[in-house]
DNA sequence: GAGGTTTGTCAACACTTGTTCACTGAAATG
DNA sequence: CATTTCAGTGAACAAGTGTTGACAAACCTC
């Protein structure tokens, strides 16, 4: 199992364009134009269930038996596709660890970088956001799970910034982030859903979520905890 | 051939329970068969776009050619769904509306009764919960629209009844009512994904709902309008 | 009660689907 | 160098798909 042969055996390996063209990294490749195909073929507005093996492999540019080579079946890419987007959405928090808070009207401009990056990643939000309570129970049930991740970790990170500014147990503090997700979460399904070129609509939208965030920390400024 | 006679055909229905033969009783009757079959094929953990149209005709036990005469492709089939969801969501509102405000422990109990009747009309909540997000660009913009109106009506309904005991524009009460409804919207999906005969789970889950709309409420109270 | 209307049936169509098997050729191994 | 491994191909399969048209029988209207 060593990797990468890059020793002294150079063959026709130039041939190319100076890309990598070792077997398990070309492997990879078409794997993810698989997954790609896929997401990109919802991003038209399938469900994933609905999504044929066949079509997916037409839309990749490759043989309907090549798939087999990747994925046993269609639940394994769904789960894969789960796996990419948890990447993604945890991502989201590691960048938002690494620029701090935002100065001033956090929650406006927490918002608005969100949905830049809900744009940025539409495809797998897109996933995530409409397999989360539609797709295949297992499906659903993997989405659950990195969500759920997400949002420990978002309560973690709130309780060491002390951006609350107040003791709540770590119960608490993730029932409300379990909150502020899926609110999140829904938002990402609205603006997704929106006609593109109209800021009109997408600022109200961006005010909606702005008010209903700020009412759920005002709810947990005011929080009591209850023996 | 014309041999077929009497094999269990539908046609010979008619002294069954004594009464209406009416056609359009009949046809509408055959209606709610077909979409109920959809409904419960979905119920079994399939999205509404992967559902065939001979599948539902071979569940709903007639011949694929016999849907032509209620809808004319599965879309018409699935917004008639999303109405009937619409229906059983204001049903909900009308019922609390007349049975009036719990007596002690209102979020609770409201959110109990609620997941009752979620529970009693899975097979409407679950399609309505699934297809919100990750069905077809028609039924999901269909489904926003019947949300939207709940929301609305309930909002309505808290200022009629001064259930929030402070002045809120409209805007607000409908912004709050928002967050609200999604809130209870994923409530729905997770119970219905519950497995069954758990009450350890389903309380936990309760008592986590519960805490969100408090902390929803809290908030509201607290609420500041701004100019 | 005759005649039109309409719900449901039956047979058939042209496609698409998932999966199999044997195959090719280039990278990997020794 | 020869050999093995394996991602991708191509042909073929049984089964399922949406949709068509002609037809039977029951309801409804006159």
């Amino acid at each position: 199992m060593s990797e990468s042969g890059k020793r002294g055996s150079p063959t026709a390996a130039q041939a190319n364009e100076g890309t990598l063209i070792t077997r398990g990294e070309r492997k990879q490749r078409t794997r993810t134009t698989l997954l790609d195909a896929a997401l990109k073929l919802m991003s038209e507005g399938r469900s994933f269930t609905s999504l044929g093996l066949r079509e997916i492999t037409r839309e990749a540019g490759l043989v309907p038996t090549a798939f087999y080579r990747h994925f046993r079946d269609m639940d394994e890419l769904g789960l894969a596709l789960v796996e990419e987007g948890g990447i993604t959405l945890r991502r989201l928090l590691r960048e938002a660890r690494k620029a701090g808070v935002p100065a001033e009207d956090i929650i406006r401009s927490s918002v608005r970088i969100y949905l830049m990056y809900v744009r940025e990643h539409h495809l797998h939000f897109g996933f995530i956001v409409g397999e989360r309570m539609g797709g295949s129970p297992a499906i659903r049930r993997a989405i659950r799970l990195e969500v759920t991740h997400f949002t420990n970790e978002m309560a973690q990170d709130i309780q060491q910034l002390r951006l609350l500014s107040r003791e709540l147990s770590t119960a608490t503090l993730q029932m409300i982030c379990g909150l502020v997700v899926s609110t999140m979460l829904n938002a990402a399904g609205d603006i997704l859903d929106l006609p593109p070129k109209q800021p009109k609509l997408e600022n109200e939208l961006v005010e909606g979520y702005v008010q209903q965030l700020r009412l759920v920390f005002l709810g947990a400024m005011q929080w009591k905890e209850r023996g």
